[in-house]
DNA sequence: CCACTATTGCTTTTT
DNA sequence: GCAATAGTGG
């Protein structure tokens, strides 16, 4: 397939500035002097370049029915491999759920269809925009890990497993670990758990088995840390096995097993999922490529799609060569590319292009659009980080002011998650209502971990590790010494935790106390089911009550502090999630289910820009989304790219780098601006920065905002709490996501339309009915205070994660 | 022997 | 700026 000369004029553009002169300019932004583009790239903004007219002006395809002819092939390829390259922008997702709903048409059963992808939130939108268009019928779509969990569930035994096997999130994979150093007499301080599992994560990804690893390991010489990972990779795979438990990488692993090993399954399957299509395959790793393999051999109607210059998780074993090699793998398959922009205007385009070409490990590929030019990119230069928050803050409260675009419409872009904070207070000085994904993220929270660790235990009393978790959670004097102990008494005797604690009066030099706190605990948990219980949300309260978890911080003389508020709030919001999977799974409900559900989610699953907010995230987080205001913060050296991907010259993660930065300047309609301080702080310190050297690879328009005389923080117009807690047609809507909408992309119920304002009748699905009388705090640490119907006293929730929802009209 | 607090040290990205 | 650790009081 030929590809498209690159237009010259793409090329002719100024020559690549050296970030050593990108800072003397003007140092008085005037964003009015900007020409205007509209709010969205439908708008009607005038060419203001020829860059574009090589091509033929065509219309914007997503405004009709129609679809480009490369677009169309893909959509009506119909049986055999076919591989999408597609550009950023090409419209991907829109030309492989056509595919899908043309499959339908074609009388293909629904039910043969399997789409996979890499998080629930691209599997709900896609499913949903299937169902749509095919008049109601369903295909499978689901993420690989959930699909994977499904299919282990059914056919646990086959590796080991029961069906009701828990799955371990990277806290208990540590925990795991640090159990595994404890039984070697190995300390955590000199091998810190987080790197062996990180380690152990890595080998697992490249299908190195415990005993490969170790072999690797015995032929290299001297690197001791491996071969402690060696050592502990074996038990801590016992460990897991023992206590009926799955990590994110066995759900994988396993089933890859099981597909391998079990040749009939594997050919029902095959025929089962008769057209199979993955998305993002450039972020496919080793063993997720084997699944896909296993399941498109007899009938290989595989459809996969990516862009390899959007391959951004080598770090967690994504192969980029998967989707390089498919042409190999699949000599008879059809090639479709896609590299047609229609989101981008051509200026950001062409910078990100001029970017991306500098990296050598890469398929030439062009970036095409008939968009008009639009604003140039712009680089702005702060002198602190706290500086370019503000700024960043003040030229989005410009924009909404001048009804350029909406909150909603803005993004700001990070490497990485602490990089938020700077940005958030700023936001909050300004009174800019955000989203943050991934700050503290709900399913994080200790309380929600707690509680889940308990549902754990009742689910599968051989998990180890939720014993763990929860045995001294509330504190009943079970210390770390008498842990240790049953810990080994439980490995003497091969019974799992919670049988050894029934076990307690055998175990020797335990004391009495010790020994009556264990069987006090075995009781508690012993006498816990669902089937008791009734429903989910009703064990959770058993729960709560028996082991008296909130006893401590209970609002009883209003003397908890507001991290008890918040705390209490975190557990209300967790009932009020557990109801919401009772209603909906109805009969179908299991403890089994609510903790498959709650174990898969991730931060991004959350995002949801019709919220009126603006959008704050890293830039791994972004992939898949489009803003018309992008900002990316921190263009610079040891940051992005980051210090790691430059610590040993490794050309290879230098280039991710790049690639990520491409794929956040991509994520933008109309206005892009790449951001960086002068100074900055890192831990604690603060230290001079060097500009990034990607800055010199494209082509930006710089404007330095550091002020030589100093503090040249833009102030916010108007610092008023009392504007947001009081009118209830505020502009400034509070953006509240709640765990529920998390779960359930579109939990509408869950999700506040409107800020909470003084007066405001709420519903709380514990307390019931109440008044709210007073707001507190900024966007994220809000809190509302409700006086309940049957109180005299209010109750303060965390506006971010309570459940309440508005009653009435407002 | 356990719970609580002060201090240290360390920070990519995530299913 | 936070989590895990080390130290101290109970």
């Amino acid at each position: 397939m030929d590809l498209p000369a690159k237009s010259p004029s793409l090329w002719q553009s100024k020559p690549p500035q050296q970030p050593g002169q990108l800072f003397i300019f003007d140092r008085t932004p005037q964003i009015g002097q900007y020409s205007r583009l509209g709010p969205t790239r439908t708008g009607p903004a005038p060419r203001t370049d020829n860059l574009a007219t090589a091509d033929a002006p065509r219309p914007e395809p997503s405004a009709s029915d129609g679809l480009t002819p490369s677009q169309q092939s893909a959509v009506d390829h119909f049986e055999g491999p076919l591989l999408i390259l597609a550009g950023p922008g090409s419209g991907k997702t829109r030309v492989i759920t056509r595919r899908m709903v043309r499959l339908v048409e074609r009388g293909v059963d629904p039910r043969q269809i399997l789409a996979v992808t890499f998080t629930n939130k691209a599997a709900e939108e896609m499913a949903e925009r299937v169902e749509r268009l095919a008049g109601g019928q369903r295909v499978a779509v689901s993420t690989f890990h959930r699909f994977c969990a499904r299919l282990l569930r059914d056919h646990a035994e086959m590796v080991g497993l029961q069906a009701n096997y828990t799955i371990l999130d990277t806290t208990d994979q540590k925990q795991v670990v640090r159990s595994v150093l404890d039984e070697l007499n190995l300390d955590a301080v000199h091998f810190p758990p987080g790197r062996i599992s990180g380690r152990i994560s890595h080998a697992k990804n490249q299908q190195q088995s415990a005993e490969e690893l170790r072999s690797d390991v015995a032929t290299r010489v001297g690197n001791h840390f491996q071969e402690v990972v060696a050592r502990v990779y074996p038990r801590y795979q016992e460990f897991l096995l023992k206590a009926n438990a799955v990590d994110f990488d066995d759900l994988l692993l396993h089933v890859q097993k099981l597909l391998n090993e079990n040749p009939e399954l594997r050919a029902r399957l095959d025929d089962r999922y008769r057209f199979v299509m993955v998305d993002e395959y450039q972020d496919t790793n080793l063993v997720q490529y084997g699944i896909v393999r296993l399941l498109s051999h007899d009938h290989p109607n595989l459809c996969v799609t990516g862009d390899p210059d959007q391959s951004i998780y080598g770090w967690r074993g994504a192969r980029i060569d998967n989707i390089l090699r498919f042409e190999q793998d699949y000599p008879e398959a059809t090639v479709v590319r896609l590299e047609e922009n229609f989101r981008s205007t051509a200026a950001i385009l062409r910078s990100a292009d001029q970017l991306i070409s500098h990296n050598q490990m890469r398929k030439a590929k062009s970036l095409v659009t008939a968009n008009p030019e639009g604003e140039p990119v712009e680089l702005l230069v702060f002198g602190s980080a706290q500086d370019e928050a503000h700024g960043i803050a003040g030229r989005i409260h410009e924009l909404v002011s001048r009804g350029v675009c909406t909150y909603g419409d803005c993004a700001v872009f990070y490497r990485v998650n602490s990089m938020s904070r700077q940005v958030e207070q700023a936001l909050s000085r300004w009174s800019i209502p955000f989203q943050v994904i991934a700050g503290v993220a709900f399913f994080e929270r200790a309380e929600v971990k707690d509680m889940l660790g308990y549902l754990r235990l009742i689910e599968n009393p051989a998990d180890d590790a939720a014993f763990t978790r929860v045995v001294n959670k509330p504190p009943r004097r079970i210390g770390k010494v008498t842990q240790s102990k049953l810990a080994r008494f439980a490995t003497a005797e091969g019974l799992n935790r919670l049988e050894s604690a029934a076990e307690a009066k055998r175990i020797t030099g335990l004391s009495k106390q010790a020994t009556t706190a264990l069987l006090r605990f075995h009781e508690l948990v012993d006498g816990l089911t669902l089937a008791d219980a009734g429903s989910v949300a009703e064990l959770l309260r058993t729960v709560i009550d028996r082991t008296r978890y909130t006893a401590g911080w209970q609002s009883g003389m209003n003397k908890s502090s507001e991290q008890d508020i918040q705390r209490q709030a975190v557990i209300d919001e967790l009932l009020a999630l557990a109801t919401h999977y009772d209603e909906d799974a109805g009969d179908e409900r299991s403890l089994a289910g609510f903790l498959e559900v709650t174990s898969l989610v991730a931060d991004t699953d959350a995002i949801d820009p019709s919220q009126g907010a603006v959008t704050l995230m890293t830039l791994h987080a972004a992939k898949g989304l489009e803003f018309p205001t992008v900002f990316v913060v921190g263009i610079e050296q040891n940051l992005l790219p980051h210090e790691r991907s430059l610590r040993d010259d490794n050309p290879r993660e230098l280039e991710e780098e790049r690639r990520l930065l491409f794929v956040g300047m991509t994520r933008a309609i109309s206005r892009l601006s790449l951001t960086l301080a002068a100074q900055r702080d890192l831990h604690g310190q603060s230290r001079s920065t060097i500009p990034s050297q990607f800055l010199g690879e494209m082509e930006l328009t710089s404007r330095d905002h550091t002020d030589p005389r100093g503090s040249a923080a833009p102030r916010p117009p108007l610092p008023d709490v009392t504007r947001l807690s009081q009118s209830s047609d505020n502009v400034d809507q509070p953006l509240l996501t709640t765990a529920a909408a998390l779960l359930d992309g579109t939990a509408k119920a869950a999700t506040l339309e409107q800020g909470f304002a003084i007066g405001m009748a709420v519903r709380h699905p514990r307390y019931g009915l109440g008044t709210v009388i007073a707001v507190d705090g900024y966007v994220r640490n809000r809190t509302v205070t409700v006086r309940f119907e049957d109180s005299e006293e209010g109750v303060s929730f965390q506006a971010d994660h309570c459940p309440l929802q508005p009653v009435g009209r407002s």
